[in-house]
DNA sequence: GCGATACTTTGTCGATCGTTCCAGATAGCC
DNA sequence: GGCTATCTGGAACGATCGACAAAGTATCGC
């Protein structure tokens, strides 16, 4: 054996994440993310191959660090109605929190990459589903005991949240205003009503 | 006095606008420009002065073409819901309407572009507030005549709205998908009932 | 402590970036 | 129809892009 890697993959990959929401991905040079992770670009060429690799690197650590506790969250058995609104406060909050104005990579990654990496197009596919399944077993359990009507699919509602999710987070670009979302997010709650 | 200009501005900008929506404002290149457009990079840094300036007659082309018959359509007096729904209708046409994959420019701008240029946001912010305002102004009218439950803001409608058109964009990036598309917009109009 | 190993750094590669400039082409005015 | 002003397309600019190879350095097993 020899000399073993000095860095920290994951504050280095969370370096490149800030990165590349702050100017997307093409907006990102490899002298940026080496300014952001404190690397040389060797250095990141041997841990993840491309600049493509480093990315999808991010993609994955957005999935585990974001969006899995979410997915845990919605199956952790609470109220239905509350812990959907909890997650709603919590992409507002996510949203307008720090002014650091660090855009959505999800969203990011869907209007910029999804046409041009299959790989990345999967991986956003894969994301959104987990957490439409996730909604749809919890409001599915929650018509079958009745604390929600049952007059409208469970799946359309769920894709339908997650849908507001993504516009919410759209419009936190354009203008983000707290109470202005907050609101927006409180009508698509009454979608449950 | 000379040589007029002998190509189609309105032509040209179309053009440069189906390149940008396919590969986002860093992703398309001057010579991709002058490719979809057909002139020289002379003659469009004649016209439109730099890629930026292009990329801002790209967005005014849009809200002109786009936007502003949309606003049009809500200001015809027609049934607050059914107007509505034609144009949820229209978006998701739009979204999954030929197999060009064409992103939504103002999700692609609001993501890549409204943090790094100012004229850029403000246009963003300009476009959703006039939508925002015919949805809120149809709205009123309709609660007014008791068409529409009176007990939300029409404002707060009006915005959600708006999110929900920005949510399918989003999501129909991810997953093109009409019936799934449509079924999610039509969870979104019970929000009027 | 030494050799072997593999990570880090640095400098540089060809390609391509956005931009500018120039020579040739073209249309209006006399 | 010549003159001139303007547009056009393409060549060329320096800068920077993503990627890579080689040299230097630190760590491990022995």
């Amino acid at each position: 054996m020899a000399r073993t890697r000095e860095f920290d993959v994951d504050a280095a990959v969370t370096a490149a994440m800030d990165a590349f929401r702050r100017k997307g991905y093409e907006g990102t040079s490899m002298r940026d993310l080496s300014e952001a992770t404190g690397l040389g670009s060797g250095s990141i060429y041997a841990a993840f191959g491309s600049k493509d690799g480093l990315y999808l690197a991010v993609l994955d650590l957005y999935r585990q660090r974001y969006a899995a506790p979410i997915v845990d969250l919605l199956r952790s058995g609470s109220d239905a109605r509350e812990v959907i609104r909890e997650v709603f406060v919590g992409a507002v909050d996510d949203i307008t929190g720090d002014g650091r104005h660090l855009a959505c990579l999800i969203v990011g990654a869907s209007m910029e990459r999804a046409q041009q990496d299959l790989r990345v197009a999967e991986r956003l596919r894969s994301t959104t589903q987990s957490l439409e399944l996730a909604l749809h077993d919890l409001l599915a359990e929650a018509q079958a005991r009745g604390q929600i009507k049952p007059d409208r699919s469970a799946s359309d509602l769920a894709g339908f949240l997650v849908t507001s999710l993504q516009g919410l987070r759209v419009m936190g670009a354009i203008n983000p205003d707290r109470a202005l979302l907050t609101r927006y997010a409180e009508v698509a709650l009454t979608c449950l009503d």
